[in-house]
DNA sequence: AAAAGTTGCGAGAACGTTCTCGTACATGCT
DNA sequence: AGCATGTACGAGAACGTTCTCGCAACTTTT
């Protein structure tokens, strides 16, 4: 049986004052004189008093916890923009509570339906993959939960926060210097369809190859899911077309490194007769062979920056939609030197 | 400012009872008949009822939170455990709370002694590496929070339930392939002294070597930190010394990752001239080349384990110290190929 | 028909905290 | 001296639940 832990009520009951006054002197409000604040924060500290954060929620209607809804947490991405919501919400006193959707719409939907709002201040919320609608975030949005959206966020008809990298911006550089490496036939290996974040660096894909007049097909233009067992079978569908292209830009590193496995296999040299170019700069682009060229996403900073904007807006109590774009940065390697 | 949610209260106004009945029909008690029992559901469903964790928490001493305390999530192994913590976690209607040690004892005691002991019902806890005592820990188990280790566990002077895998077996496993493989003189690069883990696999390595007669050299055994660049020095280290050892094996597959790239980087061959053997079944081992022989955790089973035991303890309301191995698995892949 | 048991429900306290209001006393001003 | 102002504190309600009693209204037993 868990023992009763120290309260107020023992604090006042062992200075003879009264608990309002207590509560006072530990929130250090001003309507108490210096001296029994003083003896207040002293008995507090030899009874080793904490203060009981269901109490504190139950008047307040607020608990210190941030919700983090994710596909998953077993890559270097998403554990590594964790680890930097975890930073900030740390110091400012508040906890991380995990929800893993395994990337499923349907468990995304029955964990979001289920929340208990009362013991979640806020939620930061990453969008399953094949995700088809966005209603059960509308209903916390209509219930004045705090919730912004990272990386996969969901199209604009849910009017909230979002923080993303500047995927545009970063598949066109990856384009761009696979273009500028020699190459001239370039596909592309993406996730699904009617994501934001895939969209987005198709775009920036296709805009790259028009600025250069390079030829766009549609062959070339592959949309599947973000494994790297996707990848492989992407590669594979890539060698098998007749006009075979002498790049592939994947969309993340994992897919990349299905295709440069599948390359391997193939007794194809990687860089030299088909280059291969990635996203995210996972640890795992030093280690493959060839190494892979990457575009570095800020995933660190970017759990800061959702974590911090999530913060702000429960300060301020108002509602304000923002998004932040954050930037990513160009890595050459091995897999895009021609020779 | 967020609107107040529907309470009992609520209900019981709307179908004019007390709020007694109320809870009693929630929670489907006896002393209530079937018909306020469908009536009072119905209501609660219609407006949308969601009970208050702050409020029963209070009145029940308990959240419905488990606390996983882990040096860091962005790698594989731990990410994977906590995701079995996960499922088990949900399943019984539990939140998992993050706390992230970053590897280092101060920050590891400074979140256990602030730990809100109120906030949580339970401890899923990873020692830091390099911790040098455990009190924090004990001071846990004084005020009676249930307590579970996993992995990284203290040593004996901690009366609590612990998980782990069966690292002295695997690791002689692993020793007995390298072996039986042709390899004859079989250095071990490991973690930190004094953990548990380190000890029992550097145990399970020298038995395996004495077993089959092999030399046992102190230069062949060093002790560093888990980190791949840590096994690249380790491997380093090991090419200098006078008696260059044929094989290698490493604690856990980022050591045996950076020991390869060494290998590479000299350009000896992994396998034919140096065999290398990690542990843990990283997918990693499966991209680089050679690909890794290894030796699989049950990373996923373990977090599932760890978490049945501390509900189970939640359960029983009573203290037993329990003790689970979980068994782990030898994988034979390129890099212990000599031909 | 009276006694005993059962069933369904309500009143009110409790959990630990904060917050609003009230009050006693001291101090400052005219 | 008389009044306003300020200071330090206490009493008690409130937050949303659960839990212990108690009490009617039935049902069964004698």
């Amino acid at each position: 049986m868990r023992p009763k832990y120290t309260t107020i009520k023992d604090i006042a009951k062992a200075l003879d004052i009264s608990v309002a006054t207590v509560s006072r002197a530990l929130r250090d409000t001003h309507d108490v004189s210096p001296e029994t604040r003083d003896k207040v924060l002293a008995v507090a500290a030899a009874l080793n008093y904490k203060p009981n954060f269901n109490a504190t929620g139950l008047v307040h209607q607020s608990t210190h916890h941030l919700g983090v809804l994710i596909p998953t947490i077993t890559n270097y991405y998403f554990s590594t923009v964790i680890t930097g919501m975890q930073e900030v919400a740390h110091q400012h006193g508040f906890n991380l509570v995990l929800y893993l959707t395994n990337d499923s719409p349907e468990r995304e939907q029955r964990i979001v339906q289920n929340l208990v709002r009362t013991s979640l201040d806020g939620l930061l919320a990453c969008v399953s993959s094949r995700a088809a609608e966005y209603n059960h975030f509308q209903e916390l949005l209509d219930e004045s939960m705090p919730l912004v959206f990272f990386d996969r966020v969901p199209d604009d008809t849910i009017k909230t926060s979002k923080v993303v990298q500047d995927d545009y911006e970063g598949a066109f550089k990856a384009v761009e210097h696979l273009i500028q490496s020699g190459y001239t036939k370039i596909a592309h290996i993406t996730g699904p369809k009617g994501l934001q974040l895939t969209e987005n660096r198709a775009q920036g894909y296709l805009d790259a190859l028009r600025k250069y007049n390079l030829p766009v097909r549609s062959d070339w233009l592959i949309y599947s899911g973000f494994s790297q067992q996707e990848g492989e079978m992407d590669a594979e569908k890539l060698l098998e077309s007749r006009d075979r292209p002498d790049a592939v830009f994947a969309v993340n590193d994992r897919k990349a490194v299905g295709a440069i496995l599948v390359l391997k296999r193939k007794g194809i040299r990687v860089g030299k007769e088909i280059g291969v170019m990635g996203f995210t700069n996972d640890p795992i682009s030093e280690i493959v062979s060839p190494t892979l060229s990457t575009v570095a996403e800020p995933a660190y900073e970017l759990g800061r920056a959702s974590c911090q904007l999530l913060l702000n807006q429960l300060k301020k109590n108002t509602f304000v939609q923002e998004q932040v774009v954050l930037r990513s940065q160009l890595v050459a390697r091995a897999s895009t030197q021609r020779i």
